[in-house]
DNA sequence: CATGAATGAGTATTCATTCAT
DNA sequence: TATGAATGAATACTCATTCAT
């Protein structure tokens, strides 16, 4: 009797997946208090009592939409990366093109960038512990910016002012992708630049 | 009756100029959609009401703090050193040091900072108009630095896109002064090095 | 298909009965507008759509229901109780051995009960009709207290004005049986020394 | 600078105690669920949000107007009557005399009655502990009961299923206040006498 | 037929603004 | 002028009803 059930559950997921994507966009460009509940359902394309058949309120929602942008697949492969037996400098360029190619390619890249760096200005402590997004992205970073220092092509500098001077351009340009179209990103070289010596 | 009207007139001035101040640090932190009057009032240390007296609308109130960010003290002086007969490099280490100095000793001055770039981030065309903070900030650095790749004592690149990651880089330290108290500021020499190449 | 074609009246029936049941019970316990479609239709143990295949609204579904409680067999026994070639006190022991046996055993009839006297209570004027199980059972009871009077076993009063006592109490403990499980209901005689004088 | 401050506390006092008046009779008329907020403001005479200043939800009034029910002079001075020294005949008499006059005079009385009556029927446990309106009340009238019984006045029975019942007959007054118009109640006499033995 | 996901009209709650004091 | 109580328009949230499967 029930519809498939299995089948059920499989459009459940989409729905649910479907709003998080579109509100997480949303969300970074207005605001949690700037965003509207009726003018998000309207831009996801669903009625707003669906909204709360998948989530029990506004803040849930956004909550939930924070939660997902640490577990994205991004910073796994960052964790991986700073364990590859390469050279700091190729890593940086790795994770610099990374960074970059996602901001050019994935509004939604940037969405996830602009709210996580926000969430570690605000006061209500999302991520006040030092157990979050800023903690795992800024230490995989400290630490091959370590590495770099030792192997000498990383500038001088405590590694995670340096790691935070570096996740706040990206932060910059999270933001230009999300509000303007004027200016180019600036490109994954200078990106890496930012961290690594000139070269001789 | 006439003697103390001056005086009144005072004291409106300096009400008017305790809620201009007060109220840009917490729209600064709170965006102008996570601003309620009734907390800002409070914060202010005033009556709903008397906001009211001063300001015929929340908008308006905003709007004559964004104005105000553009007419302060700094940006004059930022227009005179555009133009004293000296070299760029010496400009932009004034520009830096002038810059960095007010972040550390003024909230507020983060406060302008970080409200004047959101508002270029934002939709609604405060600054649409090419008559804003932005292009009279942003116009007088593109000087500087034509002048310093001129003088050879600045990077290589486009001067507004400098300029324009030059004052990326204010925001976010403007954003780290009012959100948050664990890292330094980074120094007057790191600001300014960004624009100016490294000694040999 | 023609032979399948009663079997299927026959299913379709039972459901139809089932949520009828089922319902009476939850409306009573909630009240009209305490009852969610959601609730209730879990409650039952059937899809909330599946209700709207046997009743045009939730209002329809409970106008049916308050309907039945007027048709049913109970109603249709105590009319004949009436007319018995009997005494009024056997009458009236018999009225209250079948209330309070029915109140013990079935919850449905407690809902009933409750039910209907809450209706009498409603303004929107359900039962603004005189032909309504108010005025039914009230009327029978009213003869029986009339018979009763004139036999000398029925205390006096106007005979109306017990009726609605002596229906009163019922509904008392209706209301004790669906919501509490506390106190035990009165005896049958109890009730019955309701409308009864104390025997010398 | 205060509005007089005093004066303040006064209005606020006197607007918060007319909110709970009125509602208390609406809820007990309409039930929670069926009590729509603007319906409710509209009946008091004054703006939805003016609810709000003095209640942080629909549910936070309601459970005040329950508290209210609770802490009523008539509570205390049954406390008292308890205690005089006088008969149990007579108690029991001032006892409906106090109820019946309230009943008659008062629609919010029976409104609390009534109120905390189906409270004792909820589930949500609001009474669920037996340090309410029930046992406060009941208590006070068992006591009566037994005093009553020793002295020989009072029908034989178990003293709490006695205060029950006599509660139970009062509710239903109070509904009968609260819902029509047509039936007069019964009188003081009456009431006592569901306690009281018949004088021979 | 039975279902439960989707919906929007309806209801609760918030908040910028007004206004009597 | 300064206040905060009062307000209703705007916003968040709920729930009876519909409909594709």
């Amino acid at each position: 009797m029930p519809k498939s059930s299995e089948r059920c559950q499989e459009i459940r997921e989409e729905a649910r997946s479907k709003i998080l994507h579109d509100s997480t966009l949303y969300f970074a460009k207005n605001g949690f208090a700037g965003t509207k509940i009726s003018d998000l359902a309207k831009h996801i394309g669903i009625g707003q009592g669906t909204l709360y058949v998948y989530f029990k309120s506004k803040e849930e929602l956004f909550n939930e939409i924070y939660t997902l942008t640490n577990n994205s697949e991004d910073i796994k492969n960052l964790k991986i990366l700073v364990h590859l037996p390469i050279s700091a400098k190729k890593k940086i360029y790795k994770l610099s093109k990374s960074i970059m190619t996602n901001l050019m390619q994935d509004e939604t890249y940037a969405a996830k960038v602009a709210l996580n760096t926000q969430m570690m200005f605000e006061k209500k402590g999302f991520a006040s512990e030092e157990t979050t997004y800023q903690s795992e992205l800024y230490q995989v970073t400290e630490k091959m910016i370590i590495q770099g220092q030792k192997e000498g092509s990383v500038v001088n500098g405590m590694p995670m002012k340096l790691a935070d001077y570096f996740w706040g351009v990206v932060y910059l340009y999270a933001l230009k992708k999300l509000f303007t179209t004027k200016y180019e990103l600036i490109s994954e070289e200078d990106l890496a630049r930012i961290l690594l010596k000139d070269e001789a």
